[in-house]
RNA sequence: GCUGGGGUGGCAGAGCGGCCAAUUGCACAAGACUGUAAAUCUUGCGCCCGAAAGGGCUACGGGGGUUCGAAUCCCUCCCCCAGCA
């Protein structure tokens, strides 16, 4: 592949248009779409995840869907249950791309989980090293104090240089000591050609960011949450658990499937659930708009993101123009 | 009308003489996070000054009292709920 080739990247948090954006934009510069999305990657997830609008004509395929005549990847990667990482979306986005480019398409990545655009455009250090599913079974066990003793032992300099909150933070200190152990135990640096993906320098990506104030945001999605309970959103989670999918597996995936299984366990009531989910979905739209902020902020000088606040009228003719 | 329970911060709900500007949860706000990222975690949240320590003001339905000291005890008024009429 020689020559420069464009990749456009639409973020936004939740409720933002991304997705009817990025179809737009795909229908009129020929392009594909990949979604980088941490649950839509689950078969069975959609209703929860909010895969597709209600009135998008839709048609699955092997390894992509076709929405309103667009294909889509991203969705449907691995089995409900199973785990899948950061590493595991820039293996599959790397290669979705260059598909993409090889098939004369224009790519548009489309996502709300900033950490995978974030490793598919910037790369992550460490990523090198693997999950240790065991060793973090048995260090979850453990309290927050105990696992940061642990990381001083193996590695002092990464244990103080971890700021309050990552120090009270188990994921993040097992995580640490899950680099630490292994690097240290067995050299394993040959592991790290296998999965790591740094970004092509080739490709030119065009960055577009959409945001709104929070109460705009949230009326948006307390709207797309309750026109997806009257489309069956309750049944897909029973039909998940009926299936045998574990409620702690479930519980673990947030928002959707957490508040609704729990709900379907009988740990809270209609109304305790739908107030809760929308709680939790506001703080995930401020996370998410915390994360870009700083994500576009942090960007070097020859990547610029255009940023664009959906609640203003005309953003999207704007966009038009500016590709 | 009588009897019993109750009125606490945006909401729910603790506190029942000093350690109370008031536990906790929710909501809200700001932030952290390089292989679980829709997860996980931190901080703030009556008002004013301060980087902080701290200080000042106003507060636990209204009013009045008791006390060195009251959200907490007493009186009274208003309102809500349950039972009896």
């Amino acid at each position: 592949m020689t020559g420069k080739y464009i990749m456009l990247v639409i973020y936004g948090p939740t409720a933002s248009g991304k997705t009817d954006l990025a179809i737009k934009l795909a229908r009129k510069f020929n392009g594909e779409i990949i979604s980088a999305d941490s649950r839509q990657v689950y078969k069975g997830l959609d209703i929860g995840t909010g895969k597709v609008s209600f009135d998008s004509k839709v048609e699955k395929h092997k390894g992509f869907w076709i929405v309103d005549d667009v294909k889509v990847y991203g969705f449907d990667l691995v089995k409900v249950g199973e785990q899948f990482t950061a590493a595991d979306f820039l293996t599959f986005a790397s290669t979705t791309m260059i598909r993409i480019i090889v098939a004369k398409k224009l790519p548009i990545v489309v996502g709300g989980t900033g950490f995978y655009i974030k490793a598919l455009i910037e790369g992550i250090g460490s990523i090198g090293v693997k999950p240790d599913w065991q060793l973090r079974r048995k260090l979850e066990k453990l309290d927050t104090s105990t696992l940061y003793q642990k990381l001083l032992e193996v590695n002092p300099t990464r244990a103080r240089s971890m700021n309050q909150s990552d120090r009270a933070n188990p994921r993040r200190l097992i995580r640490a000591i899950e680099i630490a152990l292994l690097s240290q135990k067995s050299e394993v640096k040959s592991q790290k050609s296998e999965t790591t993906h740094y970004p092509l320098p080739t490709i030119h990506y065009l960055l577009i960011g959409l945001t709104a104030p929070n109460d705009f945001l949230y009326q948006r999605a307390d709207y797309w949450l309750d026109v997806r309970l009257e489309h069956g959103m309750i049944e897909e989670v029973r039909a998940l658990l009926d299936h045998k999918v574990s409620p702690k597996w479930l519980d673990d995936l947030g928002l959707e499937y957490r508040w609704v299984s729990r709900y379907l366990k009988n740990k809270i009531d209609y109304n305790q659930m739908v107030e809760r989910l929308k709680g939790d979905i506001h703080s995930f739209i401020r996370r998410q708009k915390t994360w870009f902020h700083k994500f576009k902020n942090n960007l070097p000088a020859s990547r610029q993101v255009k940023l664009y606040d959906i609640s203003k009228s005309n953003w999207q003719e704007q966009i038009e123009k500016t590709i």
